[in-house]
DNA sequence: ATGCCGAGTTCGACTCGA
């Protein structure tokens, strides 16, 4: 079984090399962030005659989350448990369905902005959240379990291209990284992808100044699996070849094959 | 060549991203 994770970047704009990219790499499964559609204005056909089907959660221009499945989509979830609210608005930002027999999450951890900012506090409190739904499935299923997405954090200095440039930022703060510790206390592993090019496995890379040609990227795509699935997994990717060219995404599909 | 930011909103300057 093949299970993936992509922040498209707007999956309208996205569409033509969304559904190239599902012929091509074939997942079973597709975790699918950054949406910037309602779910009114989903491509649910469109992914349909490819053989998908598709479980969305989206309120409109900002976040969004789905779960791609040619393998079924049962006991679909939209939110976490006692999940925080941003300037008092729901955000669409974590979707979880079970897929061949697998519970998978499709997360798009808040950015945070800067450590000052009330979104940061905010990226914390759903991080809280996030640790909450995580116990309360894994205690009451004995399926594959695995929170696949965008988390915004680098979970270490490694992850990003130079840890200097990165003083006093978001995503490689102390509390970022110990609510990713306090998920792996919770019984999850960080699945480490494989780069299909240079020696670190990143998954972002800014539009802007180069970065992708210069390699100037960060890791912050993870999945966070439990023992059931990490114990499956055979190989793992990050599939940088669709990061270039004209329409890209400014993040890397992650490719997880199960032996399930 | 991997190439100098892109998307949505609502028609063009703003917000957001990390």
């Amino acid at each position: 079984m093949r299970i993936a994770t992509w922040n498209v970047n707007s999956i309208g704009a996205r569409l033509p090399r969304l559904r190239a990219w599902l012929e091509s790499a074939a997942p079973d499964v597709l975790c699918v962030q950054e949406l910037k559609c309602a779910d009114d204005a989903f491509p649910r056909e469109q992914l349909a005659e490819l053989g998908y089907e598709s479980a969305s959660y989206g309120l409109g221009r900002w976040n969004g989350v789905a779960v791609l499945s040619r393998i079924g989509i049962e006991d679909v979830t939209r939110g976490l448990v006692d999940e925080p609210r941003y300037e008092e608005a729901t955000e669409p930002r974590a979707i979880g369905a079970t897929c061949g027999g697998v519970r998978v999450w499709s997360v798009y951890v808040p950015n945070g902005r800067e450590p000052e900012h009330p979104h940061y506090q905010y990226k914390l409190r759903w991080l809280e959240a996030l640790r909450a739904t995580v116990a309360a499935e894994t205690a009451a299923t004995d399926k594959p379990f695995a929170v696949l997405g965008d988390f915004n954090i680098a979970p270490t200095d490694t992850d990003v291209w130079d840890i200097s440039l990165f003083a006093d930022s978001t995503h490689v703060t102390e509390a970022e990284r110990k609510a990713l510790a306090v998920l792996r206390d919770a019984g999850l592993t960080d699945v480490l992808p494989r780069p299909l090019k240079y020696d670190h496995p990143y998954t972002y890379w800014d539009y802007r100044a180069l970065a992708f040609p210069k390699n100037r990227g960060m890791r912050i795509d993870l999945v966070y699996a439990d023992a059931t699935f990490g114990a499956a997994v055979g190989d793992a990717y990050v599939d940088r070849e669709e990061r270039k060219g004209k329409g890209s995404s400014d993040h890397a599909p992650v490719v997880v094959d199960l032996e399930l």
